[in-house]
DNA sequence: GCCCAGGGAATCG
DNA sequence: CGATTCCATGGG
């Protein structure tokens, strides 16, 4: 029931549940409570160690999801050599990880974050799975796509998802039916994977690539929000996405979460 | 009332 | 093509 993950690089719990990767946690106190491939989490950080209290109790499960596998200190210092702005915005919040997220959880939560924001994200999501999971003791589990993909719009008209619920139920539909199939989406690169993911209604480049880089861990994925759009007019007008590197999409993390914690400079 | 929110589809020129 | 407009809903 109580695992403990022993890191020695740099890991920041509060900065990687709120980078808005994640909608499904919240903190209470020094312990984040959060709902995990059907299974509630309670974890805090003491001592450089992840404290991991939850019914699925497989340390290897959680060592995955928290990514401790992928060597951040590595991309991170090569990433700070790029240029001064991601040098600072690295070490203003150093410690995030790219978690590794469901496929299905992650197409339905970015559907849902299109032209919205984090707290109204969350809370469609909480009502999604209010009325749609399964409740198991005291969580409620994120709702399968075949389940949603039985639903009709106005089944969907109690979670608010206004216009984004046609988008739910299409992608459900092409989850549920094999037309988009996770295997395949895996073994392709980013560029064919994010078309194949466009194919679904209501997804575009930025919600895929949101997708691949928290759903599929294809770390060059390079989501480009209204927020990361203001840090590239201001710093990186004339670049490409190559200048980033194939760890870009770490990269774009920490640009995320420092332009936002800066509103002043844009 | 206005504008904005981790955008994308439809339409127009 | 690129640029504009509309989409539901809630908060500031």
């Amino acid at each position: 029931m109580s695992l403990k993950i022993k890191f020695c690089g740099n890991f920041n719990l509060d900065k990687t549940l709120n980078c808005g990767q994640c909608f499904r946690w919240y903190k209470v106190g020094d312990v984040w409570n959060g709902v995990v491939s059907g299974y509630a989490i309670n974890c805090w950080v003491d001592n450089s160690e992840l404290n991991i209290d939850s019914k699925l109790d497989d340390l290897n499960f959680w060592i995955n999801y928290f990514d401790f596998d992928t060597d951040y200190g590595f991309i991170l210092d090569n990433a700070r050599k790029i240029d001064t702005v991601i040098s600072r915005a690295i070490s203003e919040n150093s410690g995030i990880h790219v978690l590794r997220q469901e496929p299905w959880e992650t197409i339905c939560s970015f559907i849902i974050s299109q032209n919205n924001n984090i707290k109204r994200i969350s809370g469609i999501i909480n009502s999604l799975c209010k009325n749609f999971g399964k409740y198991k003791s005291g969580i409620y589990t994120f709702p399968g796509a075949d389940i949603i993909s039985r639903l009709s719009i106005d089944d969907l008209d109690v979670i608010k998802a206004g216009f984004r619920a046609k988008y739910i139920l299409n992608a459900a539909q092409k989850v549920s039916s094999g037309v988009i199939d996770f295997d395949k989406i895996h073994r392709l690169n980013t560029e064919n994977a994010s078309k194949k993911l466009q194919s679904i209604q209501g997804i575009g480049p930025k919600v895929a690539s949101c997708i691949l880089l928290y759903g599929f861990h294809k770390l060059d994925a390079f989501p480009i929000d209204t927020w990361m759009k203001k840090v590239i007019l201001k710093f990186y007008k004339n670049m490409d996405q190559d200048y980033f590197g194939k760890y870009a999409g770490v990269i774009q993390q920490y640009l995320f979460l420092w332009s936002r914690n800066h509103p002043d400079l844009f």
